[in-house]
DNA sequence: GATGAATGAGCGTTCATTCAT
DNA sequence: TATGAATGAACGCTCATTCAT
C-alpha cells in the first residue's frame, strides 16, 4: 500500500508497449471519430476507449488534431502508392476511370472494415460514418484530379470547375455506394466516369 | 379616490428593442456559425457578440440548435417560392438549369451579404464560410432534384446515383463559384447543367 | 403596435384587481410550496402559476419568504381564536385534549382542502405535503404548549422536555392521520393525548 | 538500450493526498449541510470551503446527493453494530431504553464534535445544526422502533401510531438536550422512556 | 515512459430582481 | 400599478492539459 512496486521489462518489450499503446491510441480514435465525428469527439473519448491513463495519450499525440492527421496521413500513404500508379499517365480517360475505381475500391475496404469492427451492442449511437483516413484519401484523389487537370491532361475546359464537378461527383456516388448492400464498386464506379466523361464531351461540343 | 388603472400593451420601444435584441442574435449567430461552424460554435460565442446580457438569450431561443433552425429556416422560406416555381415542370432539362442557376444565385447573393458584413479585423480567424441559410438551402435543392428525378421526371437511370451525382456538381462548382471574383454565376450555372445534362444523355446511350 | 394603449378603470375595480392579485399569489404560492416544499420552490414558479407578470409580485411581497410568511400568518391568524379559548384554562388535561384536538382538526381541514384542489393530472409530481399554514400552526400549538406548561400549568416535571414530547407526540401522530382515509381525528387525538397524559402521569411517580 | 519499464503502484504520497482530499470534501460537506441544510448547500459552496479546484469534487463524488449519502452512511455504519444489539430483544420496555439511550448518545457526540469544529468567527450565519449523519441515525432509530413495535414485540396497540409518538418524543427531546450545557444525556433519556413506557401503560388500561 | 488526480477555464442554463414602458 | 424583457451572478458540470509520483 505505502511503497511503489517496480517492475523491470527487457527492452524490447518497452519498444513492443509503445508501439502497442500508440496502435490503442490510433484505433481507438478511430472509432471515436467514426462514431462521433471529428467535432464531437474528445480527447476523453479517445482516451477512455484506450484502456491508458489519461497522461499516456500525450506522450504520443498533442491533441486530437495531431491523432487525426495520423490517421488521414496512413490513410494516404496506404493510397499513395495506389494513386503514383495511375498519376502522369497520359490520357485523360484512362485516368477517371482508374482513380474513380481506385478511390471507391479503398473506400469500400475502409468502410467495410470500419462496420465489421463497430460493436453491434450500441445501435442507437449516432454514427458518422467518415473515418479519417477516408477524409484523407477524397482529399488525395481530389488533389488528383485537380494536379492531372490542370497539367493540362483534361479536357480544354475551366480546369477548376472540372475539377469540382469531377471530385463532386466521385464523392457523392461514393456516399451512396457505401450505403447499399451489396456494395457494388463496378456499378457505382461505371455510373460515375460515364457521368463524368460524357459531360465533359458534352462541354467540348458547347465550347465551353 | 378616483385613479387609473393602466394597462400596458406593446407600444414602440419595447416592440422595438425586442426585434433588435432578435435580429442581434440572429446576425451574431449568422457570423458565428459562419466562422465557427455548428458543431464548434457556442451559445456564449452568440451571446458576448451580441453584447447582450447572457440570460437574454434565453428569452429568445431555447439553445444553439434553435437559432441555427431560426436562420435555416430563414434561408428555406426565402427560396421556396423561386424553388417552387420549378418544381412539377415536366421535362427534366428545363428543371436541372433552372433550379442549378436559382440555386446559386441564392447562394452568390447569401455569400456576398455575408462576406460584406464580416469585420476585416480578424483573418487569421477560422471561417467555415456557410451560413445556417445557405446549408439549408442546399438542402431544399436536394430535395428538389432527388424529388423530380425519383418522381420519374429524369431518365431512366439509377435515380439515386443520379441526384447525387447532380448534387454534388451543383455544390462543388457553386463553392468554387464563391471563391472567384466577380462572381459569374451565369459562366458557372452553364457549365454545371453542361455537366449534368451532357453526364445524363452519355448513360443513356451507354444503357446504364 | 406602435402606441399605448389606455385602459381607464373605476378606483373600485382597481381596488379589487389589487386584492384578486394578492390572493393569486397566495393561492399559487401555496399550491407551490404544498408540492415543492419551502426550499425547491422558487419565485418564478409561483409567478408562473398565477398568470401575473413577473414585476407584479414584487409589488406585493419582496421575496418567497414574505409570501410563506403572509401564508403562514394567515393560518396563524385563523387559528389563532380557536387557540384562545384553550389557553388560560387551569387544568392542563383538559388544555392539552382541547389543543390536540384543535389543532388535528385544523390540520385535517387544511389537508383536505389541499388534496381537493391540487390537480390529479400529475400524480408523479413530487408532494411536500405540507402548507405554510399548516406548518405556522404547528408553530402555534408548539408555543401554546410550552406557554401552558411553562406558566406551571401543567404538572411539576422538567417543562421544556415535557414540552417537547407533547409537541412530537402530536406531530408525528398528526402525520400518520393525515396518510390514512379515512381522516379519524377522534382516534387519532385519542391516541396522542393518552400518551402524553399517560405519560406525565407516570413522571410524577417516577419523581421526575 | 537496455531500460526499465515501470509500473506505478499506489503508493505514498498519492494515496495520502487522495484520501485527505476525499476527507476534506467530507468535512467541508458536513459543514456546509450543518450549516445551510441539504437544500441550501451547493456543490460549489462545497468545493470552496475545501479550497480545491472544481473539478477536484467531480473525481470524489457525483453530485452532492452523493456526498451526503456518504456522510449519512457513515453515519448510520458507525450506529448500526449499537443497534443490532438491541434489536430481537424480546422485551419491549428494555429495548426502548437501549434504543433511546444509543440513539441520545450517539447525538450528543456527533453533536459536539460538530459544534467543536464550527469556526465561531460567523454568529450570524444560518445554521440547520443537523448533519447528514445525524440525519441517518435517526432514520436508523425511526426503522429500529417501527421494526420492533410492527413485529409485535410492543404492546397491541395500533402500531402505526404508537412507534409515531415514541419518535417524535425521541427526537423533539434529543434536540432539548443538545442546546443544553452540560448536555445530560441521562436525564433526557430517563425523561423520554418514561413518557414512552407511561404512555404506553396508559393505552392498554384505557383500551385503546 | 506510465499514471491518474488536480487544475481552472469555460460551458449551458436558471434565477431573483430591476426598471423603462 | 402592471408589464415582461434585461440583467448578470451563480449554479452544476466537463474538458484539455499538467505534473508529481
Amino acid at each position: 500500500m505505502s511503497s511503489a512496486s517496480v517492475v523491470y521489462l527487457p527492452s524490447g518489450k518497452r519498444e513492443q508497449t509503445k508501439v502497442q499503446n500508440r496502435q490503442s491510441i490510433l484505433d481507438a480514435a478511430r472509432e471515436v471519430f467514426g462514431e462521433l465525428g471529428y467535432e464531437q469527439a474528445t480527447v476523453r473519448d479517445i482516451i477512455r476507449r484506450t484502456g491508458l491513463a489519461a497522461g499516456t495519450f500525450y506522450n504520443y499525440y498533442r491533441s486530437k488534431e495531431e491523432v487525426f492527421a495520423a490517421l488521414a496521413d496512413d490513410g494516404a500513404r496506404r493510397f499513395a502508392p495506389i494513386l503514383k500508379s495511375l498519376r502522369g499517365r497520359g490520357e485523360f480517360e484512362g485516368f477517371v476511370r482508374e482513380a474513380i475505381v481506385a478511390y471507391f475500391t479503398f473506400m469500400a475496404d475502409e468502410h467495410a472494415a470500419w462496420v465489421a469492427l463497430r460493436p453491434a451492442g450500441e445501435p442507437n449511437l449516432t454514427v458518422q460514418g467518415e473515418t479519417p483516413e477516408m477524409a484523407a484519401v477524397f482529399g488525395e484523389v481530389k488533389g488528383a484530379i485537380e494536379d492531372a487537370i490542370a497539367r493540362g491532361h483534361g479536357p480544354a475546359v475551366d480546369a477548376e470547375f472540372l475539377a469540382a464537378a469531377c471530385i463532386g461527383v466521385a464523392r457523392e456516388v461514393c456516399d451512396k455506394m457505401l450505403m447499399r448492400r451489396p456494395v457494388d464498386i463496378n456499378k457505382a464506379a461505371d455510373f460515375a466516369v460515364a457521368m463524368i466523361l460524357n459531360g465533359i464531351q458534352g462541354l467540348h461540343e458547347g465550347a465551353l
